[in-house]
DNA sequence: AAGACGTGGGC
DNA sequence: TGCCCAAGTCT
């Protein structure tokens, strides 16, 4: 045996391998799965709601992004409406979504788009990657599923996918460029979209990070990996650095009416421009009552809740503590007092909604 | 050019 | 329970 044994187009004696890409396109046409971005064969996408939806599913599962995908699109139906957009109401819509760089990357891009390039996305790889939020992945994907144009579109699926076919033990990140070579080498020149789309579905249900399904995968005589038995081991990653625990202590301050202050956190870093239940700065150091108190944006006679939040962030684990206290009212720089009943509509990471449950709890 | 940057689900 | 993971980007 030569090499992988490919099946013929055409029964015959004519026998044309079919490519790989063919193979994975076939694959792609019979499962297509419907998601409210992906379009039907031959329909024209929207480059709005392909980035949109690339943005959004940026380190994040399809089913976090489906009722947010929903929820945009309606609310905002084109660039130019989102361009449009108060950045607070953009950024309540996200919240609970996570990396809200993203939200205020997808409002600076959407005005960008609107002032610099007539309201309509540039079409190259090359002029995506200018825009805020988009980087090499997310300008190929919307180069080739927006606008199909032929791109190596390479997310974590396909890494997944090409060190497995490849057997490329190499650790990531590491392997990055081998993996796109090879991600080229691979990729055709017609139905880039599908293509790239078939590539990242094929990653996501039977190349699965754990017990891939090699038996049903169109590639399966053609991989490296199954044939050396390394397939579920791949890719070689790279150990993560242990996670710190920090501290911290939040204030739930609320007023004669019911109203609670709620804050805006710093226009940039971890959870930049959303809102906070106020509280002392995140430390690993423990806090005591009166370390903390000097950070509380009002005086009160503080009670501590019953209870600690606990949230794990990308690179440290943070343990809450509450203090509650009534104040007066009055204006505080930066704060807002908000009817429980309003936080819905806040820009409240999920971190804060776990402090508001705590305390509304104990209400 | 490592590290910062969220969250929820699965095992 | 705790760790790994998901359609990455920015600095």
């Amino acid at each position: 045996m030569t090499g992988p044994v490919h099946p013929s187009s055409v029964a015959g004696s004519a026998v044309q391998p079919v490519p790989l890409s063919a193979r994975l396109l076939d694959w792609y046409d019979a499962e297509r799965r419907h998601l409210p971005w992906r379009y039907a064969p031959g329909q024209a996408a929207d480059p709005y709601r392909v980035w949109l939806s690339e943005v959004m599913l940026q380190q994040t599962t399809v089913a976090a992004v489906i009722s947010y995908f929903n929820a945009f699109t309606t609310r905002w139906p084109t660039v130019s409406d989102l361009a449009a957009a108060d950045d607070e109401a953009v950024m309540a819509a996200w919240a609970g979504l996570g990396y809200y760089a993203r939200a205020r990357n997808l409002l600076k891009c959407a005005r960008v788009v609107r002032d610099s390039h007539g309201g309509q996305f540039p079409d190259t790889e090359e002029d995506l990657r200018r825009l805020p939020g988009i980087g090499t992945y997310t300008a190929a994907a919307i180069a080739a599923i927006a606008f199909g144009k032929r791109a190596v579109v390479v997310d974590g699926n396909v890494e997944r996918v090409i060190s497995r076919m490849f057997a490329v033990t190499d650790p990531l990140p590491g392997s990055k460029d081998q993996i796109r070579t090879l991600a080229d080498s691979l990729t055709p020149e017609e139905r880039a979209g599908d293509y790239a789309q078939a590539m990242m579905d094929l990653g996501a249900t039977l190349c699965s990070p754990r017990k891939p399904a090699c038996g049903l995968c169109p590639w399966m005589r053609d991989c490296d990996g199954r044939k050396q038995g390394l397939a579920e081991q791949l890719p070689a990653k790279v150990a993560k650095a242990e996670k710190p625990l920090r501290r911290g202590v939040a204030f739930w301050i609320v007023r004669w009416d019911g109203a609670v202050l709620l804050r805006r956190r710093a226009p940039e870093g971890l959870l930049g421009g959303m809102t906070e239940v106020p509280s002392t700065p995140w430390r690993e150091e423990e806090w005591s009552r009166a370390d903390a108190v000097p950070y509380a944006p009002v005086s009160a006679d503080w009670r501590p809740l019953r209870g600690l939040v606990r949230h794990t962030f990308t690179h440290f684990h943070l343990e809450l503590t509450v203090l509650s206290g009534v104040a007066k009212g009055g204006e505080y720089p930066g704060c807002r007092w908000v009817l429980p009943e309003e936080m819905e509509g806040e820009a409240l990471p999920t971190v804060m909604r776990k402090i508001v449950r705590l305390a509304l709890g104990q209400g």
